[in-house]
Parts: structure tokens; C-alpha cells; sequence
DNA sequence: ACTCAGGCGCTAC
DNA sequence: AGTAGCGCCTGAG
């Protein structure tokens, strides 16, 4: 594992519980603004054992990135909605209301 | 809401 | 080692 993994996934392991950050947003705080796609790498790459909210990591439309059709998006929605965050009609989270950290205005 | 182009590391050849 | 294609992205048009 790289340091950059290493890096990605203190900054996701921060995320507090509740909340939602974004692949950018990641890359930035880890130290490599510009690298969005690779925490999508990290994550892919993420050991199993290994307690990180993984599930807290949307895109940047506050939608979920990998297949929402698919069992792991269905799996991120369910342990997202236990933590208390609601989705919109359209399956998306308000990032306004639930990014981290709090960016906006 | 949809399409297009930029960007950066991983994997395969 | 060098090249080419690809992805859990993003911002702009």
C-alpha cells in the first residue's frame, strides 16, 4: 500500500459519523489535490479487515459513484441512511447539510 | 440533465 | 523501461 493510500484513508477515517465527503475533497485534504479518481483506486483497493467508512466517500453530486444498481451501492445507502443522513427522492445526499467538512459559504 | 475535455495513477501489453 | 487504455472524478459548456 502506498503512501497516498495511507493518506486517503486517514482523511476518510476522520469523516465523522453522519457525514459525507467527497472524492475531491479527499484527494485535497490528503495532501494531492487533482487525484479524485484515484481515491476511487484506494477505495477499490481497500483491504477488507481494515474499519474505515468507506461508505461516507460520494461523488462530487452527492450521489453514490459505484453502482447504485449494484449490491455495494445498495449496501452504502443502507449504512449511510442507519447513520442517520437522508436521501433525496432522486437517491442523492444534500452536501450542504451532510458534506464534511463544512466547505460551503 | 447531457456531453466534452482535463487530469492522474493503475494495469496490461 | 515505454506506451496505451481505463476508471467508484470534476468542472465547464
Amino acid at each position: 500500500m502506498s503512501e497516498r493510500y495511507q493518506a486517503y484513508y486517514r482523511i476518510i477515517g476522520s469523516i465523522p459519523e453522519g457525514c459525507v465527503c467527497t472524492y475531491g475533497t479527499i484527494a485535497a485534504l490528503a495532501g494531492y489535490p487533482g487525484t479524485a479518481r484515484q481515491v476511487g483506486y484506494a477505495l477499490a483497493a481497500l483491504p477488507e479487515g481494515l474499519e474505515i467508512p468507506w461508505h461516507r466517500v460520494v461523488n462530487s453530486k452527492g450521489e453514490i459513484s459505484l453502482d447504485n444498481h449494484g449490491h455495494w451501492g445498495q449496501v452504502q445507502r443502507a449504512m449511510l441512511e442507519s447513520e442517520g443522513i437522508q436521501f433525496t427522492v432522486n437517491r442523492r445526499i444534500n452536501l450542504k447539510r451532510y458534506g464534511w467538512p463544512h466547505e460551503s459559504i
